[in-house]
DNA sequence: CGATCTATATATAACAG
DNA sequence: TCTGTTATATATAGATC
């Protein structure tokens, strides 16, 4: 979407700000959408540094959702960790061996 | 993206598995990418009706950036409730007097 | 189920006002 | 900052294997 741009921390405040609102609001979007037509629950919460919070939730009340999963066996919520995260947690390593994240992510595609 | 789908719950189970993990995976790499390009912390958390749990998590430890928010004192939660939710809870009220069918699956879950 | 392909529908970076 | 436009990059429904 729109022209490309790094896997990295965008530098310019003006320019992270404007990417954040954008971003942000299409996924919440998209946790609705995936909330309503697949029927599931769905919490989301963001920290940015500055303290601001944004958070979405397919319920009511966001707590419940989220103290659902806290309060789940330890166990329980390792054995679902996704294969996506453990794809991006593979990424990150290889990120620090070679140091080029937007080269790495295309590889890891293939 | 792809054919248009009604904002609804998709009642043949197959496409509804199909379209989960399809969805889940994009929403994983939004929130990865929104993570690391405006440096905030992100945590997302799905329950599917068979039990399933999905997550994700720009940090080591989920439970630390759920529980921060839990945390919160409860007026701070309430005042950040995103113009995003609050345009999606109007769209709910608006679709509920027009009687659209599909709209009010909405309208149950509050 | 999971992977892949293809035609569309969306998302969005850069820009303009 | 906020809104709108536009050119591209992605996401994804459906089909097929």
């Amino acid at each position: 979407m729109g022209r490309k741009i790094d896997m990295k921390k965008i530098q310019d405040v003006t320019k992270c700000q404007v990417t954040f609102s954008k971003r942000r609001s299409s996924l919440i979007k998209k946790a609705n959408e995936i909330a309503v037509c697949c029927d599931v629950d769905v919490a989301f919460v963001a920290f940015s540094p500055s303290g601001r919070i944004s958070k979405f939730c397919s319920q009511r009340r966001i707590e419940d959702v989220l103290r659902r999963y806290i309060d789940l066996p330890t166990e329980r919520r390792l054995t679902h960790v996704t294969n996506v995260q453990k794809k991006l947690e593979k990424l990150r390593q290889l990120d620090h061996i070679k140091g080029d994240a937007s080269k790495l992510q295309y590889l890891e595609k293939q």
